[in-house]
DNA sequence: ATAACAGTTGAGCAGTTGTTCAACTGTTGA
DNA sequence: TCAACAGTTGAACAACTGCTCAACTGTTAT
């Protein structure tokens, strides 16, 4: 035995042959709850491409219109379009039309805060 | 003219025919360098699945070996050892051999807080 | 009314990704 | 030495995703 943890020695009352039952049963207490873990994946997911975060990056400046963005990323605006729907479905940003331009911008300063933890984390 | 941005009047000394020719150019020097951008979406992209978040959620709880997480969240441990190979490779666990097990662990607690970010948006 | 422009949307395609399967390494105990 | 077990790895496959293209809606100016 060169394990160092405390709950290596098995529960005498539980004959399993989980190598570390006692932790096994903590951790699945202690976790939340499936649709959590789904969910936050999720948003993950959203923040996980690059045309996306550029254009988050670019919103956490100012207000755009669909064509500011594809001109500024150098892109259809068909494809940015396509990305702004994702973000607008996500609650992550919102749009007002003003004309015949539509202008998004963030719909919560949260996001702001998770882009920057995420800054932080990359830049050690 | 309904716009009520101050730089729709387009700037005469440029005779591009960009919408907001200012807003675009303002954006673009405040915006953050490609690489960081990159990285920042690469970041995410490793948080945005559900078998990792779900590991990550166990490891917030303490240290697991593979065999654990497998059993945990009803998975081969291949399937773990994939998913623990990528968490590995951008930092964001660690592991440590005792005997025949590897046990695995966060490597810094900014995963943490970015993640308690997330949630916390999610709850509104 | 109609042309012009901003933006949206759905289908299709190419590239990516997560899991499975089988073969492998490394460590322990008999 | 060798069997047993923990974990790793690469190939293959199915599912997913982002971009393109073309057709569409909605608004403005003539």
């Amino acid at each position: 035995m060169q394990d160092d943890r405390e709950d290596k020695v098995v529960c005498e009352q539980c004959d399993d042959d989980v190598v570390h039952s006692g932790a096994v049963e903590r951790v699945r207490k202690a976790m939340p709850d499936e649709k959590t873990l789904y969910d936050t994946a999720e948003l993950f997911k959203v923040f996980g491409d690059s045309t996306r975060t550029r254009i988050l990056s670019a919103l956490f400046i100012e207000e755009l219109c669909v064509c500011d963005i594809a001109e500024l990323l150098s892109m259809t605006k068909s494809a940015v379009s396509h990305q702004l729907r994702i973000l607008r479905q996500t609650k992550v940003v919102k749009s007002r039309r003003v004309g015949k331009e539509v202008f998004y911008s963030l719909d919560d300063d949260h996001i702001f805060k998770i882009y920057a933890m995420a800054i932080e984390h990359l830049s050690e």
